[in-house]
DNA sequence: GACAAAACATGATTTAAATCAAGTATCGAT
DNA sequence: ATCGATACTTGATTTAAATCATGTTTTGTC
């Protein structure tokens, strides 16, 4: 999603560079919300802390924002957020952006806009996660990283086999076996951590069939 | 969700009151949004549509708003309504939410917070869904009845067995099963479409355990 | 009230996927 | 280069839950 104008005036009133290192978190679930993340560069996971289990929410990756949600009330923050490798974003003071929101219209319009977008996204991914089986949720993850994050056939994952399978919500064993299978069918070249995608049609069928 | 005077201005200039009677249609997904709903009384389901299949988004009573995430850019409607028993309603002019919402920063910020409610709501739903077995997820409908919707511990659902399957994402054969062993358990006490719930903190620790 | 049609219950079987188990390959540190 | 640790693979077993099959109860209709 591209940035409007007002949005970059505040970008550039109110942005802390700051840059964080494979593993770190950069929002804790139920923390107080000090800012907003702007992704400049990096892969991170959005995810819900919950007992011993996480739910990963979604991947995102450059000129995403994040923690959108916790311009509410009581601005904790609804969900953690961690880096997959190293990262470079941009802190934008929470207060300043609430404040904007509740003085001016259009960009509360424009927030809204997004954090409804990302609630679309959630509920298809709710879908994905509850409807589908291991070939449908993998061909899912194969499709977000292909089309939503890295916007090509072939790229690198700062991805194991096992940050995959807690992804697509399976054991590592089963993504294994997924991967296999995926790779002897020539639906996918997956090596260590390149992904080239072969069969693009054949993906989104796995995807749409389940 | 209380209303603001802002909100109530606005129903009582532009409210339409609709029934719809049991398993009508109320919005459909993927078509033009032309309003919102509030409902006045009646229990609805709000579900995606994919495929042959459905995915239960959330239930939803009396005072709540419902299609807020139909104020986008494309004035689509996200996801389908339909009725589980007789229900009345009042229908709000998007058109005129809309204006409402680009012009008054404070209206905006609050329909941002209803929006933002939902999707952490949405999120625990999709924990609950993917993270938790038969067992959770039906501890986890009862406690969205009991307290959400009807706030006490004694109720009657419009619901049959099959729609309680279908909401927690599991067979009719299983949804019977479990049912069963509540019942025996002392747990609960459900006959017919009478819901009583005898141990509420079974059923809570039930919901945290999965 | 009789009948068909749903809704519901329950036992037997099957299935998808997790877990278990045992291995190989890869990586990082010394 | 060696060692240990971690990541990954692959086959065997187990498990949760769906499906199948059948029976029973409830509901609605004429």
């Amino acid at each position: 999603m591209k940035l409007t104008t007002d949005e970059l005036i505040l970008f550039n009133k109110n942005r802390v560079e700051v840059n964080f290192k494979k593993g770190e978190t950069i929002i804790k679930q139920g923390a107080l919300a000090g800012h907003i993340v702007y992704v400049k560069s990096g892969l991170v996971k959005v995810f819900l802390e919950h007992g011993e289990n996480e739910l990963i929410l979604s991947l995102e990756g450059r000129k995403k924002l994040i923690g959108l949600q916790a311009i509410n009330s009581n601005s904790i923050y609804p969900y953690s957020v961690s880096a997959y490798e190293d990262v470079s974003v941009c802190l934008l003071d929470i207060k300043t952006l609430k404040h904007i929101v509740g003085t001016n219209a259009k960009f509360a319009e424009q927030i809204l806009n997004l954090i409804i977008e990302e609630s679309n996204f959630s509920h298809n991914r709710m879908a994905c996660l509850s409807l589908k089986q291991l070939h449908g949720r993998f061909a899912d993850l194969l499709l977000c990283l292909s089309l939503r994050i890295y916007r090509r056939k072939v790229f690198k994952v700062p991805l194991s086999k096992k940050d995959m399978a807690l992804i697509t919500n399976m054991s590592q064993e089963s993504m294994s076996r997924v991967i296999k299978e995926f790779n002897d069918d020539k639906i996918t070249d997956i090596k260590g951590n390149r992904i080239s995608i072969l069969d693009f049609e054949k993906v989104r069928h796995l995807s749409v069939v389940g």
